[in-house]
DNA sequence: CCCGTTCTGGAGTTAGCGCTCCAATTTACC
DNA sequence: GGTAAATTGGAGCGCTAACTCCAGAACGGG
């Protein structure tokens, strides 16, 4: 489906990175359906007939950035929590993700995110690629709180696969609502409580009637 | 900025009412961007002279659909829970968005949620819209959870202002991902976990070690 | 240094978009 | 029943979008 150049030099790898971080850019901002060829294009200092030398129509330059995104946004977990398996890597993971918010003065929200709500009902093939993304950034929450429960940071009856979900879903929320008021608030509550609900299952908090639902 | 028909006959009122519906119908699931007016035209059966008689342009069309589907939205809300003030409405209010969603196979994601993401770095006016939208939802939740703390239900250190948020969040983020996964599971984990959450403020859970955060 | 492949430039082409215009018809109100 | 406003029809305009084509320039292995 995507175009697979046999070989590709150097220079032709740079321009065809370079045509994927400004459509990035341009997609994530105004949206997919209101970026333009032509804006790609002269954001990219590339000429049409480049642009469709790397790809073969727009469908597939979008594909490109679906992986672009999943990378980054993966790499950039990994990097903020290079091992998600402590309360305290947990808190450094919300911090981090606090400031890169404020730091962008809540514009913009997560680029999985928006892509998956702008192409879900639109384009089937993205919305399963995004479907994945999402399964592998759940799987390294999953995976670290799996972590602190045999190591006994985490009660036998705290259930990693729910948290993740959990983890995962406040994440998208915060940053949605953040990004629509403009407001880190929202994206720090929705943290904050996710992880103090992850710290019920701890064994000092575990107490009297907890349920997991 | 929308249009004003200083009066408007029942007929007329019909006739744009159609055009709303239509257009809402259309925007919420191809994308406002993908939207053309001529799709619009078509399945409401109006001609080009009839829509822009009712709406200066797009962007005017744009507004009343973000109306038309706060009114809707909040609506919903408060069928569902007429008076979300005890554990049992809140239980009842997920499992009716679950119920709704399942209902629709996991397609199309929150109305509200759906435009902001779409609209929020192209369209200020949209963006502030859907930011009021927003808090009033985020106030019917508020309401509700302070009633339970001065009816007993929930301890005085629970915060209906941060839970309130931290559940829309929830739902926010748990419909995006039950969107892209086309599975209900996440916005059934992001809800009970949220609510469960709420529930360590409930006075027979209230114990040990909690932390509002 | 040579030749095939890779890479680049830019003027088209075609289609569809948002929107306008002018006029006919229906409706509301007295 | 008359009249002014509200409502409708549809052709058409200007623009821009995605994409094509035909070359020419640069590169890389032998």
């Amino acid at each position: 489906m995507a175009t697979e150049p046999a070989r590709l030099t150097a220079k032709g790898r740079a321009t065809r990175d370079r045509i994927v971080g400004v459509a990035s850019e341009l997609m994530l901002t105004q949206g997919v359906a209101r970026t333009t060829i032509e804006d790609i294009q002269r954001e990219a200092s590339v000429s049409a007939s480049q642009l469709y030398h790397y790809f073969a129509d727009k469908h597939a330059l979008v594909h490109a950035v679906i992986e672009r995104q999943t990378t980054d946004v993966l790499g950039f977990q990994r990097l903020a929590l290079d091992r998600l398996d402590s309360f305290a890597a947990l808190q450094e993971w919300r911090d981090m993700a606090v400031a890169v918010m404020e730091q962008r003065n809540c514009t913009g929200g997560c680029p999985l995110g928006t892509l998956a709500s702008e192409l879900a009902e639109t384009d089937p093939a993205a919305r399963d690629e995004l479907a994945t993304s999402f399964g592998r950034w759940e799987k390294l929450l999953r995976d670290g709180l799996a972590a602190m429960r045999t190591r006994g940071e985490l009660v036998p009856e705290a259930d990693p696969d729910r948290l993740a979900l959990a983890l995962l879903a406040a994440v998208q929320g915060g940053l949605l609502l953040s990004q629509t008021r403009r407001d880190s608030l929202p994206l720090e509550v929705a943290l904050d409580t996710s992880i103090a609900y992850v710290r019920t299952f701890a064994p000092s908090n575990w107490g009297s009637g907890q349920r997991v639902g």
